[in-house]
DNA sequence: ATGAAACTGAACCGATCAGTTTATAGTCGC
DNA sequence: GCGACTATAAACTGATCGGTTCAGTTTCAT
């Protein structure tokens, strides 16, 4: 997978180096405020073997957005207990994606989806089905078993998944993304998610 | 208010020209993207007379931006018979918020806002109150009236008219942001705003 | 120890870009 | 017609950046 490029990439020693500065300066400065001479210096190597690795400054970036892309699915997974009562289990799903709409990592690596995905348009559709898209899986995946249960009562499960994970941003995402805002109290964050879960069991409790 | 920038700015003939020719570049190429060349050009004036102008790139960016982000609030701005049922007005409100987020305009600029919040901190800061806490408070006040009306019962206005835009954007606004798709038919616009209505009035209806 | 491959650092190229300057010419009131 | 103002095109400056080249050094398997 992570060779997946077309074999444009050679083997060497400082190959991992290359990509971990090119992670930090790109998460940083995005693509156009990169410049690749600062990425080899942050690599600690030079930027002739940094152009033995990687013909040229796009091919760098799109391996590391990709992978960042990837990271965010794997991070964001978190083993959960469900057999609690669905407020409480969505209490708790709420906060969690609040944390991660919130955190440095996702703000970053959003940013630089939005801001690049026309100049990188495979992009945008990596960060979405790695994103939105698997969090609503999950969150749906969820919602099915607890309709089983007879808990919920559900007809269209992605967008049930999909309307619960938006109420919960609702204002701080803006916020956040615009640079408003980048902490939250819990009072406010309580706000949003109860509210979130109150619309929800409104509309979809049994 | 839009000399509001330390009187920097000059006036005469060709003001409004270069600042046209500026707004036209600027929204389709960002801040990096666009050289001051192709400005003057699309302006029809010379870079001498631009300079004369404006002292600097950056100035004539936050002009251009936060008369736009101005734009967005008026053009957004519409009459509307309020004293239909709920339903239909928000029906009529979600449809009317889709076709804001998806129109090529809001695109453009929320683009340039969150590529450019942290260049331009105030810029984040303007789109956000223009955009996001003006359409708050406008249907935050027709909530209000409709509860005073007896038809819904609302206890936080700011909330619920935050949640029911956020419900209308349901999977379409991350798929417009992130360049997946830029059209939607009719029957997914329609299940997204019925879905918001639904919810919406099985939390706040009488 | 040797030889090939990997790596270095610095110089270099061509291009772009923000901003300035200069020399020229139109346009106004008087 | 004259002087003050405004505009113009074009050349220029200084800096940055992506990418290349190359002579010399390090690493490492044999």
């Amino acid at each position: 997978m992570s060779t997946a490029t077309k074999a444009v990439i050679r083997t060497g020693r400082k190959f991992e180096q290359v990509l971990q500065g090119a992670r930090q300066v790109f998460m940083t400065d995005g693509y156009e405020g990169a410049s690749v001479d600062d990425i080899a210096k942050a690599a600690g190597v030079s930027k002739a073997t940094l152009y033995s690795y990687f013909p040229d400054k796009r091919l760098l970036f799109m391996e590391v957005a990709r992978s960042e892309c990837d990271r965010q699915a794997y991070e964001t997974a978190e083993p959960t207990d469900f057999n609690a009562p669905p407020r409480d289990i969505l209490r708790l799903l709420g906060r969690k994606t609040l944390e991660i709409i919130t955190s440095e990592f996702s703000q970053r690596i959003f940013r630089i989806c939005v801001g690049e995905s026309e100049r990188f348009p495979e992009l945008g559709r990596e960060f979405y089905q790695t994103g939105p898209l698997e969090g609503r899986r999950r969150l749906s995946e969820y919602l099915r078993r607890s309709c089983a249960r007879g808990e919920l009562q559900i007809e269209d499960f992605d967008l049930a998944a999909d309307q619960f994970i938006e109420l919960c941003r609702v204002d701080i995402f803006p916020r956040v993304i615009l640079g408003v805002d980048t902490e939250f109290s819990q009072a406010e964050i309580d706000r949003v998610v109860d509210g979130a879960v109150d619309m929800f069991m409104a509309r979809y409790g049994t």
